[in-house]
DNA sequence: ATTTGACCCTGACGTTTCGTCATAGTTTAA
DNA sequence: TTAAACTATGACGAAACGTCAGGGTCAAAT
């Protein structure tokens, strides 16, 4: 016989939940103290068992107390009953989904039309002046090597590339910016990293972890990068920052 | 200027639904008669459309209090984060149809081969019997694929080899067996259950997480299984189930 | 003018599953 | 014997209303 807080440690659930079944009536331990202590059987642990399993599926108490109570209880139509009352919840939430998905491709559409910034202004011109710019802070940073080699292969982009470009680009920062609650050592969010640096090796230069890294820090420190990467979300700078140096440190360990 | 009835008429919420707004500061009349009627405005209307656009998308009242009292909120960081949360219930909804399935099948199906328990006869044909039912079943949780490829594999195997399996799968119940006081989590634990993962694909089929989730659960609904597990140790099945539940989530997560 | 019926109001309890105190008795080890 | 650890029984809270209960208000019919 069990007291309620080995019960607890050997089921995880809660002793106020003990406490709980026990007013309910859907698990009352078998046994008392003489001072009134509940305890548990082993049959009682299996009970709760089958308890717990019943409530993972969904099930609510008062089901599951008329479904141990009663041994000769139809379970197979009790469950297709509930597969049905689970399906519709997930259809309802599928709905959901979809409108909230609507909704939002109207407000962000909205909120890219209003603003002109550099990624979505395609002239060619300004695209240079940017390079250009970008080339001497780099040159300094990085040395001459990978700015030759982001020249070189950009210079034959046509406005159609950049545009294609700066999509891919924004889609991916749509992606890690939904996940900024997840944190940046998330799995999620570190592939997204993965992907953003592959992206950049295809498309720019090669982009060794030394440079992502630098990479990372001109998103905070370089405000019109910051300015630019936050128009997807307040704080999204900093913490692909924070995501791109913890991406840094797990490839170096490999 | 509308009172309850016309409102609740209009709109299709309940009066009482209006009272309950009103209290809780979500939706206050514009005015309000001598006699201290509700007294909604149009403007009153409109909010109350709003309030329930986000009420459908299932935001909470005092999650929506917040989005139409703040004019200069950010609906779409909301509307994106809302999502997550979403997407991560029908996850859990899904987790859930899945479980029911497998219990289901596994009932009715277990009925005409209550008294056959696979592992402890070793007769070919009763062997044979048994997977010809458990492919009806696994078809139609799985497919056909795993079940083709589990007659293929099994199609060849002698008394021999199905004793040996046996005994392969007695010793690693064995191995789990006697750490169980380590928990289900703990690393010696996990790595035996990595292995019976392995045991099965190599020798039946490939076990997908989605599947091997399932055999846990199986661990615990059918009694079939439990009885021999449990032999091993009482409360074997129960703990392996745990174990197994334990692996999936940390290997998803990889 | 009064009655009647439709309509409105403000509590307040119930639902569901426990978490979280608060207060108080019990057991156990030092 | 005392302090630490454990247990017990309430009771409130949370979410979003449904559902009475008890009691005013308004407009039309008597």
């Amino acid at each position: 016989m069990y007291k309620v807080k080995e019960v607890s440690h050997m089921t995880g659930v809660s002793i106020r939940t003990l406490h709980h079944y026990d007013h309910i009536g859907l698990l009352i331990p078998d046994g008392q103290s003489d001072a009134g202590y509940r305890l548990y059987s082993d049959e009682n642990i299996e009970q709760l068992q089958q308890i717990l399993f019943f409530k993972e599926m969904g099930f609510h108490l008062a089901e599951i107390k008329d479904m141990i109570h009663h041994p000769d209880f139809d379970r197979t139509t009790a469950l297709k009953a509930h597969k049905q009352i689970l399906l519709k919840k997930k259809e309802r939430l599928e709905q959901m989904i979809q409108t909230v998905n609507t909704t939002l491709t109207h407000l962000t559409g909205g909120i890219q039309m209003e603003k002109k910034d550099m990624f979505n202004g395609f002239d060619q011109t300004e695209i240079e002046a940017y390079q250009k710019q970008y080339a001497e802070e780099a040159k300094e940073k990085y040395g001459t090597k990978i700015v030759e080699e982001t020249e070189k292969r950009t210079k034959s982009y046509s406005n159609q590339d950049w545009s294609n470009i700066q999509g891919e680009m924004d889609h991916l920062f749509q992606q890690i910016s939904v996940r900024m609650d997840l944190g940046p050592d998330s799995e999620e969010v570190q592939n997204l990293i993965g992907k953003y640096r592959q992206y950049i090796t295809k498309n720019f230069y090669d982009c060794t972890l030394d440079i992502f890294r630098g990479l990372g820090d001109l998103y905070v420190t370089d405000e019109r990068f910051t300015a630019n990467i936050d128009r997807h979300q307040a704080g999204l700078s900093e913490f692909l920052r924070q995501a791109m140096h913890i991406y840094c440190d797990r490839e170096m360990q490999k």
